[in-house]
DNA sequence: ATTACTAAACTGCGAGTAT
DNA sequence: TATACTCGCAGTTTAGTAA
């Protein structure tokens, strides 16, 4: 974490830092009353007093007096301190958005249901026009246990996916289905570290599914690929395997 | 400022909810137990306990527990303040890279020395070269009143400057000259608000002179240009002016 | 192992006030 | 006007402990 561990530094510092940053403390002396300062961290002036006190001394900020009123800016190690903080940010800010959502689960029997729908022409002719393939008419069931990729399965509406619209026929109407760009393969070929972000050698190109109406919880992912995936991809009932959500789709 | 009044919320969140994004935690759960968090922040498990709390209240994060552990990951709110904090202390950055240096003050007689230190060869020469003209033999002095001022003229040394080497003769050495590239106009000219970037419209650009040995002290300023700047700015002595140090010298 | 309650110890905020 | 001290109280932190 090492933002420093200048034990005391807290909120309230931090923001008169930045106060005194974005003003242009950094090269000229502000003139900033106690009082100023109390209203921006909505404290007392005895507060903002205080903890003018603790930065002088804790040497992040230099004050002059000039008559009853203090010039203040940044010292040099006052202005690293943000510079840490901003660059630990921007990185955070960086990484989240190349770090993977992933699943664990185990293959599971059930290619009845999704079979049926794959083999529907409202549907057919989106996912061939939109995810460039046609699916192996049935889905590969695959079943999480763990509630944190319960969750996240859940979370799944909420990134971009590409959208087969729903369609009605004669007797009933078929929801929309979300699919996701990912991939899949064996567990044991994934590192322990779950975080990994490289890609195992051996994985298949898949996408997994959203549908408007599902059937079952939370804890079952369908997906479907150009191929039979168990038979591509080597894959029995029982293994249990990694599922990559790839952050590329860019429709809805 | 608008970070956000969530009143309650401290430096401990804040180190929280960036810990849970450096690890990914804007997408997927991660299992953190308290007694980590505690270790990152420095406190008891009890406080990392609450901690966590106050923030699912908060909705900034959300928890599922699994076993007896928590996973968990930034809630849509909870990523927003931290992208409030980091454009913050990014536009601040980048801001404080153009504030200019300023001082204002009042032209005050003194050609005597200045112009005596020009006449010589072993800077004139120098001047010559690396500002691309030869000084009029005669500084320009301005005396600064304000402490600020007079704490930001000692500052200078800090900045990037144009280094003009000393020297020495048969009987003395002469030290070095750091210049910095300013411009100098009449302080009615600028705007009320010194924090003001624009340039006044008939202003002259000069070089403020940092001498390694200053015989007065940081309140007085002396500035060189190619022409006599009393008469070629219009100015005279007792006339309040304001400087503005460029961000540009790429010397030393 | 965990998380998190309660109660006691501690820290920090702000009213009053001096300068 | 300023800044900043003291001191009482409220809010935090933590040890002990339960679940």
């Amino acid at each position: 974490m090492m933002v420093k561990d200048h034990s005391n530094f807290n909120y309230f510092h931090f923001l008169v830092l930045i106060h005194l940053l974005s003003n242009g403390g950094k090269d000229i002396y502000l003139e900033i009353t106690s009082t100023q300062i109390s209203r921006l961290i909505n404290r007392s002036q005895q507060t903002a007093s205080k903890l003018l006190i603790d930065l002088e001394k804790e040497n992040l900020i230099e004050r002059v007096k000039n008559k009853k009123k203090f010039g203040m800016k940044l010292t040099g190690t006052g202005f690293e301190i943000l510079q840490n903080i901003y660059n630990l940010l921007k990185t955070s800010m960086e990484k989240s958005h190349t770090k993977p959502v992933l699943f664990k689960g185990k293959i599971v029997t059930g290619m009845g249901e999704g079979a049926y729908y794959m083999s529907l022409d409202g549907y057919k002719k989106q996912f061939h026009h939109k995810l460039g393939y046609e699916p192996f008419p049935g889905t590969l069931n695959v079943k999480i246990e763990d509630k944190n990729y319960v969750n996240s399965r859940k979370d799944l509406i909420n990134y971009p996916s590409i959208y087969i619209d729903g369609f009605k026929n004669s007797d009933r109407t078929f929801g929309w289905v979300r699919c996701y760009p990912a991939s899949i393969a064996q567990e044991s070929k994934f590192s322990s570290e779950w975080i990994e972000s490289q890609l195992p050698d051996p994985s298949t190109d898949v996408h997994v599914l959203l549908l408007e109406r599902t059937h079952h919880n939370n804890n079952l992912i369908e997906v479907i690929g150009p191929l039979n995936i168990k038979e591509s991809s080597n894959l029995k009932n029982g293994d249990n395997v990694v599922i990559k959500i790839k952050e590329s789709a860019r429709n809805t």
